[in-house]
RNA sequence: GCUGCUGUAACUCAGGCGGUAGAGUACUACCUUGGUAAGGUAGAAGUCACGGGUUCGAAUCCCGUCAGUAGCUCCA
């Protein structure tokens, strides 16, 4: 027997594998009433849903991802089996849920495009409005290859001879179409009653490139079309905020065709750029970093003794100077290591933090490339800490709690991962143990909570990346502590320790905002363009009601920009409704309307953009608000 | 790099299944001097991404290149 815990915290017990409409049936006594719905292989979570009069299931919505999860799994079945329906010849690959709905992969001749969507939507709605019931069965290997083979699912084959020795086979049986699956799933595919398709594009088979390449239709669903309408109406809201569109329409920076992936940052976009800046190089110089610059070009050989030569190369750009080769650094460490190395140091200096506003250039794919979240120059806020084995833990948590402050500062959420050894590593198993198991005691220590990413760390050390998410709910990796042991060793760098002779510090690196560029990107998406003041390209905006008022509207600007503000004057001869439509448009901080009403009581009408209209404002008084929130950095 | 889609004025986009282009915004001039989200009139502005092919004729059809874009792969 399971137990199903009703919404109002009873409990009802209903028969293991029951359907969703047994299990209705027995708790029939609580009609109308919320409860958990079921799931047909007993896992009975995640759902809310309400039982009708006549038995029925109508499910609610979503109330956890589990729940959710499996109602897209579902979605995912009915997907996959309108699809067949339509295009026989299509072989199967994987079709999980994902975040926002769910995917199916199809090896297929026939090219998916959206003028396909309606007819296989309109397939889809006839098994959900058929109601088909969903059947689990188990088989054991054999069975289940040959059924598989059977039915012409070679990517189902392999996936088969794939499983662990004691795996479980499961398979989940509607109408006519049985899918290979862990599950859980519906017991039915009626209360898939909004569905839709949201994409095709390609995917790898196994995401790796050295596969053929299948095609993936993205789609969601929902218990509701309204919340299917919901959903549609915040993507759009959410593409309003996209980086790219604001950067254009408030003009802060520009990528034109000439340089693909290489930004230009426009008067504004400038602003931001170098307040960030400003704050970095205050903010590390409190925390006791030395900051330099190291050049762009750099000979070949330089990055021969770093290993970039053989893990990176494939993403740096190369030139000639005379007869000798040179590259143009894709990363800041050699150059770093070089400063180290330009001098002894003792263990007294430790630890030394060498920070460095560093731009680099790396060779991304064409097809990789995203507005300023993924570029081909960008500057990493980079920094190079060398300490004694001793101060590492301290050094790390060091940098977190930096981060933190940073992120905390905007307001930012953000989860950490752990990117453990990679394929190409360089180094011994101890040297990656130490490392890595110095990142774990850091993090356990400050007992924050992270995700592993196996095999995903740099080819010299591991790393605590911190992501960052987008409008869309992409996340973008922004700081970054990476722990190396092999850039000390390869340029042999030392120190005096207390007995007088040589030995090899530690190195950290680390970046706080990431890329400047992405940062700024997180940014605009984050804020949609209203930024905190002390960002904010425009911070004050005079509009005159007519040109009467442009003399006395310059002189107040003039004492605006004179407090050590970002002020525009708008005198142009256009009615005022206009100018403050066109201010608004812009994202300027605070509106203020200059007419005879202000010339005569020497006040300001104050609108802000975040707050709305705020009144008569005198204008010490502006200044002083508007100087505190610029002080506090007020989101 | 791979798969799909896209590329028309500074911007946002119509139009195209062959007969060399249109709207709104922005811009310029004039009129209007107006109090909280678009005042009016006129004007200027495009080798329809680039290269090739088919054709009497290509923005339109075909091929290629470049760029953008959604994903995949890769990464800050």
């Amino acid at each position: 027997m399971i137990n199903i815990t009703l919404k109002d915290g009873s409990i009802r017990q209903a028969k293991e594998g029951s359907s969703i409409l047994e299990i209705a049936k027995s708790i029939n006594q609580s009609l109308g009433k919320e409860a958990v719905a079921g799931v047909v292989d007993g896992d009975v979570q995640g759902l809310s849903y309400r039982v009708s009069q006549d038995c029925h299931l109508d499910i609610l919505k979503f109330d956890d991802e589990q729940g959710k999860d499996t109602f897209h799994h579902t979605g995912s079945h009915i997907l996959a089996q309108g699809v067949k329906r339509l295009f026989p010849q299509a072989k199967l690959a994987i079709g999980p849920a994902i975040d926002n709905g769910f995917y199916y992969d199809f090896d297929l001749e026939h090219r998916f495009s959206e003028e396909d969507f309606p007819a296989i939507e309109k397939e889809m709605r006839k098994i959900v409005e058929a109601n088909l019931a969903i059947e689990k069965f188990e088989l054991p290997r054999g069975e289940a290859i040959a059924f598989m083979e059977a039915q012409g699912e070679p990517y189902k084959v392999e996936l088969i001879n794939d499983l662990p020795e004691d795996a479980v086979i499961s398979f989940y049986k509607q109408g006519e179409f049985t899918d290979l699956c862990a599950g859980p799933h519906l017991s039915s595919t009626g209360p898939e009653k909004a569905i839709k398709i949201m994409s095709v594009a390609g995917a790898y088979w196994r995401g790796s490139e050295k596969n053929k390449m299948l095609q993936r239709l993205y789609a969601t669903s929902f218990p509701k079309q309204k919340q299917l309408d919901e959903y549609i109406e915040k993507l759009e809201e959410a593409k309003k905020r996209d980086h790219r569109k604001i950067g254009k329409e408030m003009d802060l920076f520009a990528i034109f065709d000439e340089g693909p992936g290489f930004p230009f940052f426009m008067p504004k976009g400038m602003i931001i750029r170098n307040e960030l800046e400003n704050f970095w190089r205050q903010e590390h110089r409190a925390r006791g970093y030395e900051e330099i610059k190291t050049p762009l070009i750099l000979s070949e050989s330089l990055w021969h003794t770093s290993g970039h030569w053989d893990h990176y190369q494939n993403n740096m750009y190369f030139t000639k100077i005379d007869d000798g080769d040179y590259a143009i650094k894709p990363m800041n460490c050699p150059g770093s290591m070089l400063a180290y190395k330009r001098k002894m140091y003792s263990y007294r200096d430790f630890p030394i933090r060498i920070g460095e506003l560093g731009q680099v250039h790396r060779h991304e794919l064409s097809g990789a490339l995203h507005g300023l979240m993924r570029v081909r120059t960008f500057t990493q806020d980079d920094a190079h800490i060398f300490m004694l084995p001793e101060q590492i833990k301290d050094e790390i948590i060091g940098v977190i709690d930096f981060i933190d402050f940073v992120y905390n500062l905007f307001g930012f959420k953000y989860h950490i991962e752990l990117s453990t050894k990679p394929e190409d590593a360089m180094g011994t198993d101890e040297e990656w143990e130490l490392t890595t198991g110095a990142l774990k005691e850091a993090m356990d220590s400050k007992g924050l909570p992270y995700v592993i990413n196996e095999g995903d760390g740099a080819f010299y050390g591991p790393k605590l990346d911190f992501h960052l998410e987008d409008s869309l709910g992409r996340t973008w990796q922004c700081g970054t502590i990476q722990l190396d042991s092999q850039m000390p060793q390869r340029f042999d760098l030392t120190y005096i320790g207390s007995d007088g002779e040589k030995h090899r510090p530690i190195m950290i690196h680390r970046v706080i905002f990431g890329s400047i560029e992405r940062f700024i990107g997180i940014l605009i998406e984050h804020f949609a363009g209203k930024f905190p003041l002390w960002i904010a390209p425009v911070q004050v905006k005079l509009l005159t009601v007519t040109e009467k008022f442009a003399d006395y509207a310059q002189e107040l600007g003039k004492k605006l920009t004179e407090a050590g503000l970002r002020v525009e004057v708008d005198v142009r001869n256009e009615k005022i409704g206009y100018k403050i439509r066109e201010a608004r448009n812009e994202r300027v901080s605070y509106i203020c309307v200059i007419g005879e009403k202000e010339v005569n009581s020497g006040q300001l009408q104050v609108r802000s953009s975040k707050e709305g209209e705020l009144g008569a404002m005198d204008v010490d008084g502006f200044i002083a608000k508007l100087t505190e929130e610029i002080k506090t950095k007020q989101v």
